[in-house]
DNA sequence: TTTCTATTTAGAATTATTCCAAGTATTGAC
DNA sequence: GTCAATACTTGGAATAATTCTAAATAGAAA
């Protein structure tokens, strides 16, 4: 895997960390450049095995760990969409998830006038943070497994 | 537990459980009159533990089961924002959850501004049947367990 | 350095969810 | 109504996802 020569400097991450009080350790740099070197939306097992991949010693609790920080520091978003394992997405522009209810899979969306952190008004009583959209519904004709099971029903 | 003499006609579920070819049952009935009946956010064990009260025998594949038939008839929301248990929530009226990355709370949450279904354009590739929308942050006194939390910090 | 504390590790433990096979209830056709 | 077909329920086992633990290691501050 293409994780060695990534235009990640080490030096935006170690800032984004040490912000929230979080080290900076090469574990956590080694998750962040498995995420951004392949922008789908994979589990922690899913990082896990990539990650094993180039640095076999690492432990799924350390990417469980790393994923934490990465996601406390803001450089990755968990998506959580349904009751199976979350999910990590590494694209930090603002963007939707839609979920395709019957082939599982995940696509980043745009929305045109989705909400953004500093127009919400929760009155006072919440600090928002972040803002997760979620679709739900159909993929049609976007992804072949789809296709098949529509072929098939 | 006043499970007993709600407003659910029966009708109303049988309706909505038919229009998706799902059957009504006694155990739907139930889990959906649990979720009526105290309008937070349960978790599936949490509800199982509710249902059993008035309804002894009911299992949890059952619970899992029903909560899956009422979300897929749109009569209950399913909530993931974290990696905990799914929730479930009984208000179907519009509205976005707020979830309390400090004590995990839950809150329903009226935005002004939110994308609705029919306004959502994602260029005919998909099919949108719902809008999730999660907030992440933090309850600034509204809730006791924060304020406790803030206090020993 | 030294010290303090955060992090990592492997594996055990826990929690959440799904699967299974047998029995039961609901539906539609007659 | 009765019957067949099939969906649903049940308890428990199985699996999957996540957290915990205790010892070793590594980063940060003095």
């Amino acid at each position: 895997m293409a994780t060695d020569h990534l235009p990640v400097s080490g030096d935006f991450l170690n800032q984004r960390l040490a912000e929230k009080g979080l080290r900076f350790t090469s574990q956590r740099q080694h998750v962040y450049e498995v995420l951004l070197s392949q922008r789908d939306h994979p589990s922690a097992d899913e990082v896990f095995m990539r990650a094993k991949q180039s640095k076999p010693e690492i432990s799924m609790a350390t990417v469980y760990n790393s994923l934490d920080a990465l996601v406390k520091c803001g450089v990755v978003r968990q998506v959580n969409v349904d009751r199976g394992a979350s999910m990590y997405c590494s694209n930090m522009n603002e963007h939707a998830h839609f979920c395709c209810d019957d082939c599982g899979k995940v696509f980043d969306v745009n929305l045109k006038d989705s909400p953004r952190v500093p127009e919400v008004d929760v009155s006072g009583k919440f600090e928002v943070r972040q803002i997760d959209i979620a679709l739900h519904g159909r993929c049609t004709g976007t992804c072949e497994d789809c296709g098949r099971r529509e072929a098939h029903a």
